[in-house]
RNA sequence: GGAGACGUGGCUGAGUGGUCGAAAGCGCCUCACUGCUAACGAGGUAGGGUGUAAAAGCCCUCGAGGGUUCGAAUCCCUCCGUCUCCGCCA
């Protein structure tokens, strides 16, 4: 959500914006319909303002004569005002589907482009392995070393569903415990939260109304999150934080869950695309200006890259273009970690910020020092979405004689170095 | 699941039909005082919208949404949430 009178101001930008993000919006109708929402809101106010007069009028003590005349004025009054008032509401109707559609501008740097195929690599880091044999992929591997049972997953579980067992599950768990503890010791606030969670959390944080067919409902209306970052960024939902508490960095800990409604056919065998998962994600709220915003999304960035290059995983970073940017994304970098199997690198990261998009939305603000209300910066990014990042681990440190090394900084969490042996 | 109570500003908490966006206290800000700090004293202090050069003014908001009324924090209905007791289950 953006602020109605900036998007007056600035019509050319987020119509230049829509445009770079391959959004069909139009600004001038959003206008138009603003200025009939500015009309009647007008006539409405008047109206009321005359009711409010001629009430406090009668409160007094009048003559009986001058007290009917009155409240016939207000019969007829009232019938006007309420004609006027349900034109006004279904124009806020109108509006408010609109504004829920106004994209966010997408910032400079994001390069043009209408889906990931145009991303840009801006950097690459880590040694690709090189194989004195023929890699397996992690489906083999798994399956030699008993880690996933699929078969008995899809039975369980329908389409996409898995078991993780024995080294299997408890890599995922050191990888879990591995990231936290490194996010905590930066200063992250850890959290576990909930999948389970309300319509309007999800609009706040900008998965409805469009993300619909991607999400599990309720019987009861609830939906189950496709990301931690949803409960997260709900947890101050309409609060007003103190200045001093920003930024407020959390690790927050969920199982998610994703219909893939629109990935029919891809990605159909192992871990890489599944229903329900876990991850780890970072959130920050900070404070409302570009340079904090910009200061964190690197932030959170490295620490991932610090992370994976502790782990002895090759990946690149790219930066999405804006046709791969969501609806309130400002600027989106991919942490793509290299699968020896597919000879490519495949998405397990993905870190945006949306300036004040979702805590307008939520309506998440602070004081600022001239004692004005200001919407709170959001950022977020993955720290580790599991089962997905075990296929680069266990393909990556594949040996010749199909055992798997553990990464260094696993070994502790899962005492023992290969898995296999 | 059953019965009852409750939901008011940054916080605590008064307010059961009229000039109440709201007493009082706490907190916070400004001033005064003090060698400095604290206490005491004086004043100020909700958010949003509209409007404007900026203001003033006007409108809305007392959990949310409807309704009654000339007029609702206050009365009625629905929903959401919290608490207490009972039941059920860990």
């Amino acid at each position: 959500m953006l602020d109605i009178k900036f998007i007056r101001e600035n019509k050319e930008l987020i119509q230049e914006g829509a445009r770079k993000k391959h959004i069909n919006f139009d600004v001038e109708k959003l206008i138009e319909t603003d200025d009939k929402r500015l009309k009647l809101l007008k006539a409405v106010e008047d109206m009321r303002a005359e009711q409010n007069r001629t009430s406090l009028m009668i409160g007094n003590n009048l003559e009986p004569a001058q007290r009917t005349q009155l409240l016939n004025e207000m019969k007829i009054l009232k019938e006007d005002m309420k004609n006027q008032e349900d034109e006004l509401k279904s124009v806020m109707h109108e509006w408010q589907l609109s504004m829920l559609q106004v994209p966010n501008i997408p910032d400079i740097s994001v390069p043009e482009g209408e889906s990931d195929e145009q991303n840009m690599e801006v950097r690459v880091v880590g040694e690709k392995p090189v194989f004195s044999f023929t890699p397996k992929s992690h489906l083999e591997l798994m399956e030699m070393h008993d880690l996933a049972d699929f078969e008995r997953g899809s039975k369980v579980s329908g389409f996409r569903g898995y078991f993780l067992k024995n080294d299997g599950a408890r890599l995922e768990m050191a990888l879990w415990n591995y990231f936290m503890d490194s996010l905590v010791q930066k200063g992250y606030r850890a959290m576990i939260v909930p999948s389970l969670v309300n319509r309007e959390t999800l609009f706040g944080t900008g998965y409805l109304p469009q993300g619909e067919e991607d999400l599990y409902k309720t019987q009861d209306g609830d939906y189950l999150a496709g990301t931690g970052e949803v409960a997260t960024m709900a947890y101050y939902s309409g609060e007003v934080l103190e200045k001093e508490k920003l930024p407020l960095k959390f690790a927050s800990f969920s199982p998610c869950f994703r219909r893939e409604a629109g990935a029919h056919g891809k990605d159909v065998k192992g871990l890489y695309r599944v229903h329900e998962f876990f991850k780890l994600e970072q959130v920050v709220l900070c404070e409302a200006s570009h340079e904090e915003s910009v200061k964190y999304h690197e932030e959170v960035t490295k620490n991932v890259e610090d992370l994976l290059t502790e782990l002895g995983l090759p990946y690149h970073v790219v930066i999405n273009c804006g046709g791969d940017l969501g609806l309130g994304q400002v600027k989106k970098y991919d942490i793509e970690v290299w699968v020896p199997s597919q000879e490519k690198y495949r998405e397990t990261h993905s870190a945006s910020y949306f300036h004040d998009f979702q805590t307008r939305r939520l309506n998440i603000r602070y004081k600022d020092t001239e004692g004005k209300m200001r919407y709170v910066h959001s950022l977020n990014n993955t720290a580790v979405a599991t089962p997905r990042i075990l296929i680069s681990i266990l393909e990556n440190n594949q040996q010749a004689d199909g055992t798997i090394k553990i990464p260094a900084p696993l070994v502790k969490y899962m005492g023992k170095e290969y898995i296999g042996k």
